[in-house]
RNA sequence: GGCGUUAUGGUGUAACUGGUUAACACGUCGCCCUCUCAAGGCGAAGAGUCCGGGUUCGAGCCCCGGUAACGCUACCA
C-alpha cells in the first residue's frame, strides 16, 4: 500500500449507471469500496452516472439504492442522503462539466471536433478494413481559429475531444500510472485515442465526468473493475491537463461466467433484484462476494469460508486480492445460502419464508388473479404453484405447439426473450410488444402466449399470462425463460 | 489486428522473506444414518501449479521466451 504521511482523509466511491437492474458487479465493487472506507475511517460515496441519456432507465436508480441497502452497503454521501460535495447525480452537474471542458479548451489539452457521427463511422470502417486500429485521425485537431469560428457561426454541432500528447519518442510519448495491485502500467500515446469528452448533446462522457467528479469530491482511491485499466491513461492525462493530483487506482478482477468471459446476463443471473426475489439472503451474497478474489485470511472462522461484513471490515487485506478473474459459481453461492438458512433460528426461518416467499403483498396480488377461478379455497395452490417454485420444467408436450417444429419454437422463444428484456414490465407495454413480435414471425396470439405460459408456469393452464408475469416480476421471469432455453440447448446437444 | 491484464484440481481460495508427499472449501463419487429427500458423519477420486528454458543444493513462488484466456479498442459506462 502506498501511503504518505500527509494523507488526506480516505474517500472512495462507486458510480453505477442507472441503465437497468442493479448488477452483481456493482455490489462486488461496492463491497470492496465499503470495506476500504470502513477500515480506514473514510467516507463511502454513491454517485449516479446518468450521462448516457439513450440508456437511461428511470426506475433503475431507486433499485440501485434499494438493493445496495438490502445488502447492507450503506453510503455516507449520495443523491438521496446528500453531502457536502453534491449534487451526486451527474445529470445535475452538466454546468460543472461545461466549465471544465472550457478550461481544457483554453489550455489546448482538448479541442472541438465537428466531424459527424457518419463521417467517424466511415473512417472506422476503412481503418478496420485496412486492419488498422480504429482511431480518430485528428482531423479537427488542427483547425484554425477562423475555421472554428466559422463552424460555430454556422451552428454546426460538435464534440470536445481530448488532445492526447503527440508521440514522437520523447518523454511525453507515453503515460505511466501505478495500479496498487499490479504496479506500474505504461501506455504509449499512439495507443490512446483522442477520446470524446463532451458529447454533442452537451453531456460529458464517463471519462470527463469521472475525473472532474472524483477530483471535486476529493476521492483519494479509485477502486473499480479491471475493464477500466485501458482507459486509465486518458484519465491520468485529464488530471494532468487540469493540474490536479492523481488518486490511487485499484483495479479489481472482473467477475466471470463459467466459461471465464466477463459475467453477463446471457450466461448468469446478474440482477440483484433476481437474487433478492429468488430467496437469497443478503448475508450469503456478501459472504460469497467476499470470497471472490480472496482478500480474507484463509484461517478465518476455522477455514469455513463463512464470515460477516463486519468480519471483512476487520480482516480483509486488499493487497492479498488475487488478480485472476473469479468465476461467479452459482453452485457454491447456493450452498452458502443454504448454510445461512440453516443457521437461522426456527422462528427467523419461518419469518423469512413468511415474508420472502409468501409476502402479504405478493399473495394479495396473486389472490386477486384467482378469485374467479376456483371453487374451493384449497384449489388456490393448484394454479399458482409456479409463483412459489424455483424449478419449473415444462415437458415438450406442454410447450410445443401442434403445428410447430421444436426448432422454430425454440427460435421463437429466443425472440420472445429478447422482446421481454427490452420491454417495460407492465401489462400495457408487454401486450403490444409480444403481439408485434407474433405478427412479425406469423405466430398466432394463442401460440405466442401459450408458449410463454408453458415456459413460465410449466403448464397450459394458469391465471392470465400478462398479469401473472407482472406479479412474478421481470428478473425472475427472464431468468426462467433463459433457463428453459439453456436446458433445451443442452438436450439438443445430447441428442446429437 | 493493436494495446493491456491474468494464469494453482471442474469451481473459489491457501502455501511464511524459494525448503517435506501442493492445503482448505464447493462440486463429484462411495459408505453410514434414515420411511423419502436434504442435513449431518466417514471416506475416495481429482492439480504436480499454462508450456519451454534458465538461476539454485532446492522454484508454484526469482529471470527469459512462448501460449492461452479475458478486457479495452463508442458522441456506453
Amino acid at each position: 500500500m502506498t501511503s504518505t504521511s500527509t494523507e488526506a482523509p480516505i474517500r472512495v466511491r462507486i458510480a453505477p449507471s442507472p441503465t437497468g437492474d442493479p448488477h452483481v458487479g456493482t455490489a462486488y465493487i461496492g463491497l470492496l469500496n465499503y470495506i476500504y472506507a470502513r477500515q480506514r475511517g473514510g467516507k463511502f460515496i454513491l454517485r449516479i452516472e446518468d450521462t448516457d441519456r439513450t440508456r437511461f432507465v428511470p426506475a433503475s436508480e431507486q433499485m440501485i439504492f434499494d438493493s445496495l441497502r438490502w445488502l447492507g452497503l450503506g453510503w455516507d454521501e449520495g443523491p438521496d442522503v446528500g453531502g457536502p460535495f453534491g449534487p451526486y447525480r451527474q445529470s445535475e452537474r452538466t454546468e460543472i462539466y461545461r466549465e471544465h471542458a472550457d478550461i481544457l479548451l483554453a489550455n489546448s489539452t482538448a479541442y472541438r471536433c465537428f466531424c459527424t457521427p457518419e463521417e467517424i463511422e466511415e473512417i472506422r470502417k476503412q481503418q478496420i478494413a485496412a486492419k488498422l486500429p480504429p482511431r480518430y485521425p485528428g482531423t479537427c485537431r488542427h483547425l484554425t481559429k477562423a475555421q472554428i469560428a466559422e463552424n460555430l457561426a454556422a451552428g454546426k454541432s460538435y464534440t470536445i475531444r481530448l488532445a492526447v500528447p503527440p508521440h514522437k519518442g520523447d518523454l511525453t510519448s507515453s503515460t505511466t500510472f501505478c495500479d496498487e495491485l499490479r504496479g506500474n502500467i505504461t501506455f504509449e500515446h499512439n495507443n490512446v485515442d483522442d477520446q470524446v469528452l463532451m458529447k454533442s448533446d452537451g453531456f460529458p462522457t464517463y471519462h470527463l465526468a469521472n475525473v472532474v467528479d472524483d477530483h471535486l469530491m476529493q476521492i483519494t482511491d479509485v477502486i473499480r473493475a479491471e475493464e477500466w485499466i485501458s482507459s486509465t491513461p486518458k484519465h491520468v492525462l485529464l488530471y494532468k491537463a487540469f493540474g490536479w493530483e492523481i488518486p490511487r487506482f485499484w483495479h479489481m478482477p472482473l467477475l466471470r461466467n463459467l466459461d471465464k468471459s466477463k459475467i453477463s446476463k446471457r450466461k448468469n443471473p446478474v440482477s440483484l433484484i433476481y437474487y433478492r426475489d429468488s430467496g437469497y439472503l443478503p448475508e450469503a451474497i456478501i459472504n460469497f462476494l467476499g470470497l471472490m478474489g480472496g482478500g480474507m485470511p484463509g484461517d478465518i472462522n476455522n477455514g469455513t469460508e463463512q464470515f460477516t461484513l463486519a468480519e471483512m471490515v476487520e480482516h480483509f487485506v486488499f493487497t492479498n486480492i488475487r488478480l485472476g478473474g473469479p468465476v461467479f459459481d452459482l453452485t457454491k453461492l447456493k450452498w452458502l445460502n443454504g448454510e445461512y438458512l440453516r443457521k437461522l433460528s426456527p422462528e427467523d426461518f419461518f419469518h423469512q419464508v413468511r415474508t420472502r416467499v409468501f409476502g402479504d403483498e405478493y399473495l394479495r396480488q396473486i389472490a386477486s388473479l384467482m378469485q374467479t377461478r376456483i371453487e374451493t379455497l384449497t384449489q388456490f395452490g393448484d394454479l399458482t404453484s409456479f409463483f412459489f417454485s424455483d424449478n419449473v420444467v415444462p415437458s415438450q408436450e406442454t410447450f410445443l405447439p401442434k403445428k410447430r417444429t421444436l426448432e422454430e419454437t425454440l427460435a421463437f422463444a429466443q425472440d420472445q426473450l429478447a422482446v421481454l428484456e427490452a420491454t417495460e414490465w407492465t401489462h400495457e407495454a408487454l401486450e403490444p410488444a409480444l403481439k408485434k413480435l407474433g405478427e412479425e414471425k406469423t405466430w398466432s396470439v394463442k401460440e405466442n402466449f401459450m408458449l410463454l405460459r408453458a415456459i413460465l408456469t410449466g403448464s397450459t393452464m394458469s391465471p392470465p399470462l400478462l398479469e401473472s408475469m407482472v406479479v412474478f416480476g421481470k428478473a425472475r421471469s427472464l431468468d426462467r425463460v433463459r433457463r428453459f432455453l439453456d436446458a433445451q440447448k443442452k438436450l439438443a446437444t445430447q441428442r446429437k
